[in-house]
DNA sequence: TGCTAATCAACAAGTCGTGCTAACTAACAG
DNA sequence: CTGTTAGTTAGCACGACTTGTTGATTAGCA
């Protein structure tokens, strides 16, 4: 994702106006490597501005998700995961806590083996699941 | 996933009753690669056995699932998929037609990097998007 | 044959996300 | 500075998917 700053300026020139709404979703999200969903990073929004609406915040992902500023990841659990962190990278999911971090993987592009004669392929997504060190430490 | 008749003599074991319902649903799903959501399997099902309830049938898909005899796949599009096949696979899948195809990935378990320490990873889920050949051959 | 699980219809609820309306606020162009 | 108009908000609804519940009926299996 760029910058706050770049992202004012991009929204902009898109014709989209600069509110203090959207200015505080921009820094909650820049460098945040948490995968928050929708609902947890409005809790973190309303902390800093009561009033501000979980619409609004949907709203703001799905104008920054429409632009490839930051991108959606369904683990399946749940609510939808923001990132943004749109470098071509993976995730490694606890099982047990829910966190998610990322990881980089070089081997891509894998190879594969299967019935799928022309298949072309456009993107890979690899989850990782398993215990983290924390909870590993806990049930110990 | 165990053959039907397998599945039988399991079912039986565990003091689950042998109904028609359950049966036409084994041999729905015996060899089936279409990973099928519970709506479609409903849908063949209520061709042979009008009457079904999809209700039966996700019930009986939850009772294959905690038997570890179907996994459920989310793509994060919409419903859940079942899949009799229960191999250490993965799958590609069509951005166009939403057609699902197993694949076998030989180079797990892959190499990552990141701020991961200590993470211990049970299990991998790969997924490739794109185009498969028929999407592509009605584009040209 | 009888006990009991299974099924069914019908309806509700929960989760996640979006659509809509109406009223108010405020960003930005002129 | 002012006016236009996009954005925000509350509130309510809806849609997709999945599960829960209830009560009546069916049927598997001992
Ligand atoms: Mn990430
Ligand atoms: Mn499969
Ligand atoms: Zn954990
Ligand atoms: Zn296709």
């Amino acid at each position: 994702m760029k910058t706050p700053e770049e992202l004012v300026a991009r929204f902009r020139e898109q014709g989209y106006k600069v509110t203090p709404q959207r200015q505080l979703i921009f820094r909650l999200l820049n460098g945040n490597t948490a995968h928050p969903t929708a609902e947890t990073l409005y809790e973190v929004a309303a902390e800093q501005m009561p009033g501000i609406s979980l619409r609004t915040v949907y709203q703001t992902l799905s104008e920054l998700s429409a632009m490839g500023e930051v991108q959606h990841i369904d683990l399946g659990s749940g609510a939808v995961r923001f990132d943004p962190n749109v470098d071509d990278h993976h995730h490694v999911v606890c099982s047990t806590c829910g966190v998610v971090h990322d990881v980089y993987v070089n081997q891509t592009p894998l190879r594969f083996e299967g019935d799928v004669e022309g298949f072309a392929v456009h993107s890979t997504r690899i989850v990782f699941s398993g215990e983290c060190a924390q909870c590993a430490h806990l049930s110990a």
